[in-house]
DNA sequence: CGTTTTCCTGTTGACAATCTACAGGAGGAG
DNA sequence: CTCCTCCTGTAGATTGTCAACAGGAAAACG
């Protein structure tokens, strides 16, 4: 029966990726595909050229930095860290999920 | 004291529309744009450039259909209706809204 | 009457985020 | 030395939304 596989909401990735460095702390990209993944019980698939473009908007907006680092298999692996402003930005974000996704729930359960 | 007007999260607007249908049956473009900001307590804005194309592709995939009529202030207007396909695409995206929405919420909220 | 406001339907062009698919390097295991 | 996993990216197409524009027709107002 049908897949379940699901795309994600656009706007939703940003949102995702700060909240999972929030808990994490530093993580290179594939830990963060990794973690959503299995947080979303394999539900949301990640797709790289969705997550990489994404972590250098994230960066160029100033939101996170990155370095490069040694991932836990000795490789080498960019690590990227929340900013101050993306610390902030993660708030304004998790708000703004609140309300929209309130609004639709309470659409679509037709209500009380 | 940010504006609280907020865009709709892409792929949302059809389970929006599709939704509005099914509650309040045959509906012109311009009520479905009153209900979802009146539901939404004025949060979501609806473009018409957003609406009229959104139901133009739901029509075309057969979910709705329309047809001319006289509103209640005897204006002339086309109405949409849900078709069978409609009201079954309804329930597979309000369950996928579900999985997903769920899946955000476990992130966000830190999880347990 | 004539003018303005409200209702109602659209179209166009630009933009941003995602998807699919491709490409490659480097370490570890066999 | 070959293969697999880890890890980082890029290119092109597609799609949904946004902002702005355009217009007709009934009602309300003077």
């Amino acid at each position: 029966m049908a897949a379940p596989k699901a795309d994600l909401l656009q706007g939703t990735l940003d949102l995702l990726v700060l909240k999972t460095l929030h808990t994490l702390g530093p993580t290179h990209g594939w830990g963060i595909a990794r973690r959503i993944e299995q947080v979303s019980e394999d539900l949301l698939q990640m797709n790289q050229g969705t997550l990489y473009p994404a972590l250098l908007r994230l960066e160029q907006r100033g939101l996170i930095r990155s370095e490069w680092g040694v991932s836990d298999n000795r490789r080498k692996a960019r690590f990227y860290s929340l900013t101050p402003e993306g610390a902030a930005q993660l708030e304004t974000e998790v708000e703004n999920w609140r309300r929209i996704s309130g609004i639709i729930a309470r659409v679509i359960e037709g209500s009380s």
